[in-house]
Order: structure tokens, then C-alpha cells, then sequence
DNA sequence: TTGCTCCTCACGTCACGTGAGGTGGC
DNA sequence: TTGCTCCTCACGTCACGTGAGGTGGC
């Protein structure tokens, strides 16, 4: 289809990242967009691999591991060990992000009560807590 | 008591950080610990303080964010309009904290999903996928 | 010609890691 | 003297941000 590569800038809107990024991943061996001349063009894959980049990077992958992890996904057929191993290492991911989960909700209300003291603190004192001043 | 200060190896030893992150956070005014000549000794206040740090970067707040948080832990002291500052301060954090748990809920759910299906291709493929080996 | 988007260096930043080389007290 | 812990530079690293200076096509 007419529709199939897209431009650095293209790319950039999709996936809300800076250029600088996307050469940063190029230059890391992370995606391959075709060379025409100096500029980059992003197939499907790259954009599908980019997808899974940006997902690693939300649960707290080092680049280097998720270029790894890619790296064992287009070894998709013949990784049974491979597959094994990303699948435990998820669920290891996954127990930390509850974890972090939790620990976010406990650090919430602790701050939601020390907004309400400070609220109370500036009202004793005789000012708006929410005033634009 | 006469365990009220802790030298920088104890700190290290009880948070699970390296001497270089408890100077580093002394040099960017997120602690202050005693210094006696040239050692460093931790008060109480530092190990409170170290906890909240070490809590907001897990929750992907930068140092300077997590300084001014901790003015608003210590906001006792300070003027009328400083405290203003920080209690509107925190009330952006804490609209941050709620977006993030958010995002952190759906990754946690996305990544639910990617564990399930891997889960059955290894079953699909005849392997146990929760196996030691 | 003017705008727009793209490019390549290459230095800056943030939060430390990691030696190098030295001090002080049991 | 030997170990141990502490110290101060100061360069290295990771994941980019941010100009500087230039190209190519509508």
C-alpha cells in the first residue's frame, strides 16, 4: 500500500517521541528504518518494534534489555528456551510493578493528608489555601 | 540515645544504597548530615528524609521534584508565602501520582495479558511454563 | 527567495558508578 | 604494619535534550 513508510516526523507524532530518540534508537540498534540517502524511512516492523520499545521502556527496561528481548522475538520459531526465559523475567517485572503499585497508593494518601494539613496550616494563619495570589 | 547517628556505611547497609548516592544527595541539598572534620553522621531526620527520596524515585520523580516535597515535609518553618508555594507544589504532585498509578494500572494489565498468551504458546508448544528449568 | 523538514556532529544533563589516591583509628 | 572504613576529585555511563550549521524539495 501507497501508505507503508513513514517519514522520521510521521513517526514522531504517532508515537509522541523527539527525533532524537528515534536516531538514538537507530544508532543502539534498536530499529532499521531504510536509508534513502540521509533520510529514514520507518517500515511496519519498526513501527511494531517501537510499539514493544516504548512498552519495555513503561515497565522499567534498561535499552539494552529490551533490545534483547526483540532480538529473542524475531528468534520467535526456534526460542522455546528463549521464550521461557522473557516469560519468567515478565512475571518477575510484573510482581515489582504491584509492588510499585502498591507503595504509589500508600505515598497518595500520605501526601493527600499532608496537603490537607497544609491547607488547615494556611487557614489557621488566616489565608485562602487555593487562592491564585 | 546513644544510637541516634549512623555513620555512612550503617546508612548504606540499612537503605540498600552506595556511599557515592548518600554524598551525591548531601552535594544536591536533599540531605544534611553532621559532619565531624571530614565524616559524615546521619540523624534521624536524614534517615526520614532518605526514606521519602528513595520513595519518590521509585514513583520516577526527579531529585528536584522530590526537594520540594520534602519542603513541604518540613514546611513548619517557613514563611506564609513558602508554604503557599509548596502546597500548590504538592497538589501538582499529587495530580502527577494519580495520573501515573493510572498508567501503571493498564501497564500492569497489559502486561497481565502478554504473560497469559505466553503462558499458552509454551503450553501450545508442549512445555510447563512455570518450570525450574 | 522563504518555509518546512530533514540531516550530522557534538556538547549538556541527570543520577549516579567507578576507580585513583589518600587519611584516621583499632 | 595490616585491615578497615572513610574521604575527595574526577572521568565514565545511560538515555536522551539541545543548539549549531547545513541540505533538499515544494
Amino acid at each position: 500500500v501507497s501508505e507503508e513508510l513513514k517519514t522520521i516526523g510521521e513517526m514522531c507524532a504517532e508515537f509522541q517521541v523527539t527525533p532524537r530518540t528515534l536516531r538514538f534508537y537507530e544508532a543502539k540498534e534498536l530499529l532499521f528504518p531504510i536509508r534513502e540517502g540521509q533520510k529514514r524511512l520507518f517500515t511496519k516492523t519498526d513501527r511494531a518494534r517501537l510499539k514493544l520499545i516504548l512498552r519495555g521502556k513503561r515497565f522499567g527496561f534498561s535499552l539494552e534489555d529490551i533490545r534483547q528481548l526483540l532480538e529473542m522475538y524475531s528468534a520467535d520459531e526456534h526460542g522455546n528456551s528463549q521464550l521461557q526465559e522473557v516469560y519468567s523475567k515478565a512475571k518477575d517485572r510484573l510482581s515489582e510493578m504491584r509492588l510499585q503499585r502498591d507503595e504509589l497508593n500508600e505515598a497518595i494518601v500520605d501526601l493527600e493528608e499532608r496537603i490537607k494539613w497544609g491547607a488547615d496550616t494556611l487557614r489557621s494563619r488566616g489565608l485562602d489555601p487555593d487562592s491564585e495570589t
